[in-house]
Parts: C-alpha cells; sequence; structure tokens
DNA sequence: CGAGCAGTTGATATCGTTCAACTGGTGTGG
DNA sequence: CCACACCAGTTGAACGATATCAACTGCTCG
C-alpha cells in the first residue's frame, strides 16, 4: 500500500461526502501519507493520549472503545476503511477514547499541521470533513438509541446492519461478506454478555438471517436482518 | 431578550472554546438573530423533518431524542443555555432527530446560508464550530458507555453530573441548582423505567447525593455523586 | 501433542420491568 | 372556596430478560 493509494482512498472517501474542484485536490494530493500496519488487537490511540497526526483507516477493520472503572469495555463505534479514524485529534489533541484494530489494518496517517494548513487552505475540504465529523455524531445517537432501547436480538441485529451497510457503502465489501467481528467484541459493542450474545445469534441463525456456526459471521437475509433491526440507514446520512 | 444578548451568549460560548479577533467579532456581529420562544414540551426540530436555520439554545433546557419504532423514546443528550442545538444542519439538512424543549426556552436562530457566509469568511469561527461538533461527538460517545456499561444507580448518577457540569461550565447556574428534569425523562434518558428510576433516586438520596421529595430534584452532595457515577469532565474536553 | 482461545451449553441468580393501585400537588371551572 | 381532573411521583408484587458461574467443545497454532 503506497501514498498514492491512500490519496485515492481519501480522495473517494470525500468525493462521497460531496465534490471538490481540481484546486482543492491538488491541495490534498501534497499531502505526505505514513503509511501504519497494525496487528488484530493493536491500539492505535489511547484514551488520555495526546496525539499530534491524523489516520485514515485504508484497509482493514477498527473500533473505538472506552472503557468503565469496574474494567468493563465499551466498544462505541466500528470503523470501515475509508473512515478518520481522528480527525477530532486536529482540534483536540487528548484522545478520549481508544482506537484497536480488529482485523490486520493500514492506516494513512497524516501530520496535524500538515492537515490544518490543507483545510486553511480549502474550505471546501474543511467542509467535508465537518460533515463527516456530523455524520459521525448521528450514528453515536443511533448507537445511544440501540443500546438504551432496543432488546438483545434487535440490537445485536442493528450492529451487523449498521456494520454490513457501511462495509459496502464504502466499497469494501459485499453485504454477505464475512463479518470480522467475535462474539466478545458484539457483547462489549452492545452492552450484553457473551453469553447472551451467542444466544441470540443462534436465534438469529434459526431465523435464517446468519450464518456462522464454526466459521465467522456471515449475513445471508439481509432484509429479514433489517426488520429485525428496525433497520432504517437514515441516520447515517448516505454517506457511511 | 434581544439579538445584542443572543450575540452575547453567543461570543461566550465561542470564546470559551478558543480566541477570536476583532474582525472575527465583527463578521459574527453581522448576524441577524431571530429570537424564538418554545414553551416546555414544544418540538423546535422534529426527525425527518428539512431545516434551513440553525439555533442556539440561550435560555432553559432542551434535550435531543430518538424514538424507535416500538414509540419508546430515547434521550440521548440535554442542553444548556448556550449551546448550539443544529449545527449540523447547515450541512446536514435532514434532521435525524428530535429537539425539545425541557422548560421554557429561548433560541437564537439564524439562517444557514448567513452563517455559511460567516464561516466563508472567518475560518477561526469554522474552526470553533468544528470544534464544537467534535466535542459533542465526544460526549454521545460517553453516552453509549453509560448506557451500555453502568447499573441504573450509578447510570442515572453519572447524567445528573453531566447535566450539573455542563450548566456550570456554560454560567448558567450553580451546582446545586433545581434540575428541571422530570422522572420519566430521566427514565428516557438512560433506557430504564420510571418505575425504576424512582427507586434509584431514592437510593441517591439516601446516600446523602440528592434531595428531590415533592420538589425538583436538586444535587446536594456533586462529590459524592460524582464517585458513584465514575464520573471524569474530562471527556467534555472542558469546554462545555 | 498440548495450550489457548472463541464459542457453546445448562443451571441458577439478579436487576430491572410490568402492572396496577395509590398519593399529593396544582390548576381549572362551577 | 370547593370539586374535580390531571399529572408526576410512589409503592408492592410478580414476572422476565439478561447476567453469572462453571463446565465443556473444537479450532488453530506452536
Amino acid at each position: 500500500m503506497t501514498g498514492n493509494e491512500a490519496l485515492g482512498t481519501m480522495l473517494a472517501k470525500l468525493q462521497r461526502l460531496g465534490p471538490l474542484d481540481d484546486a482543492d485536490k491538488a491541495t490534498l494530493a501534497s499531502l505526505t501519507f505514513h503509511i501504519r500496519k497494525l496487528e488484530p488487537g493493536a491500539h492505535y490511540s489511547e484514551d488520555g493520549e495526546t496525539i499530534d497526526s491524523c489516520c485514515m483507516l485504508i484497509g482493514g477493520y477498527a473500533c473505538r472503545s472506552k472503557l468503565s472503572r469496574g474494567g468493563g469495555r465499551q466498544i462505541v463505534a466500528f470503523n470501515v476503511p475509508g473512515d478518520f479514524l481522528d480527525l477530532q485529534h486536529l482540534l483536540l489533541p487528548r484522545a478520549d477514547h481508544n482506537i484497536e484494530a480488529l482485523t490486520e489494518a493500514t492506516l494513512a496517517c497524516v501530520s496535524a499541521s500538515r492537515l490544518t494548513r490543507v483545510i486553511e487552505r480549502s474550505p471546501a475540504i474543511a467542509r467535508l470533513l465537518w460533515q463527516d465529523t456530523l455524520i459521525e455524531g448521528s450514528m453515536f445517537r443511533e448507537w445511544v438509541l440501540n443500546v438504551g432501547r432496543r432488546d438483545a436480538r434487535s440490537r445485536i441485529a442493528h450492529l451487523l446492519c449498521e456494520f454490513v451497510a457501511r462495509r459496502k457503502a464504502a466499497g469494501a465489501a459485499a453485504v454477505d461478506a464475512l463479518i470480522p467481528i467475535t462474539q466478545e467484541q458484539l457483547a462489549d459493542a452492545t452492552g450484553l454478555t457473551t453469553v447472551h450474545v451467542n444466544r441470540m445469534l443462534q436465534r438469529l441463525r434459526e431465523e435464517g438471517a446468519i450464518t456462522f456456526r464454526n466459521s465467522p459471521l456471515r449475513v445471508i437475509d439481509y432484509d429479514r436482518l433489517k426488520n429485525i433491526a428496525e433497520f432504517s440507514p437514515r441516520y447515517m446520512h448516505q454517506a457511511a
């Protein structure tokens, strides 16, 4: 994976959000990317750290998580290729959560100060990045609803729907591709226990929505899953 | 409440986030505010609506909520004076949640197109608004953790701590001022039932952290409440 | 071959829900 | 000034969803 491919991924992402003119593209092209690989489970950043670069996930999958005092982990977002992982460190140097690779992951990192210069020169780019932040915010609100109000079965279903929809929108994989999330991670993302997640997944399998026995999770009936989940992608603002 | 007072509130809010020079302030002052009053329970915006203005809450309290298909309501944020209610409609015209007054509320509204012109002229203002969006995002992440991982008692305590801390930071009221949130709203915000919220509040009262019998809620021992809540305000990035 | 880890199962415990009745303010119309 | 309605809050009893604990399976990898 080279800097050029990273630039391509970033351009594609931004242009999914809105138009850029040639000057904007040239400005972007002036960035130098530092390519970084992460093993599964490795952390890119940790809660409390000071960070002065911004990364985009250009390959593999990641998640954002926070710990409660008791040691419980809550995953608050999943990330797919094309996602900015920490645009926030442009304006808020101190990390407020952990960012962790789910699979082998490839990151394209830019120094925060250089990116700052880019957005000063290109209001259009600044606007799209801000828009991305806003869409992320909307997804967090949906997560609060998901964890707060849905029962275990539809909560899990909703999570899977979102993951699959975002990955598809990013062009990273088909709806029925393998889902690289363990049951433990699913539990941490839904606020349930692994035991209960396992039982609910079995139910979703019986209902014909997914498969997974001794092999990674895979969605086989997306429509059914969406129904169970009350999933409507509007909150993603068609962009993720 | 006049447009001038609205401008003052907005300036104060922005300068809590970062510095502005005189040109920025002049640019802001060119905005015309439309002052709007909301009765308790009245909606400013509803999920799905198209909105072409941006409002700041300059008096009273509000909340953001979403509905699940089953009709369950999830409150995903509380708002205190000085909060931008819908900066997002600058870039995402379609609302993805409801915004509702908790008390009598006063809003200062600006047309989205005018505000767009302001941020085009002043990168510093754009930067602070984006920063505000990022901080809001961090608070949503904390809410996911709160609803997903904490038990009922500390979940409620955490909510109260956040409300009180933000209100204090905004200079709107002291820590021990009345909290204008009903037990039903507390239930909707925590993903619990009113019955259980009532029982947990009684426990927090027995523990000496709050009072409320036949009168509005009030925090009387903030430190104790913070302890129960595992509350650490870092996720608000000192700004709210 | 053994260790380790994700996943699976069953039995039991618990937290929070549900349902239904009741209290006590507050506001309104007669 | 009373009667009534209404609404937030309160209480108790029974129920149910999810957690907890502990044992076991079956990969995968060294």
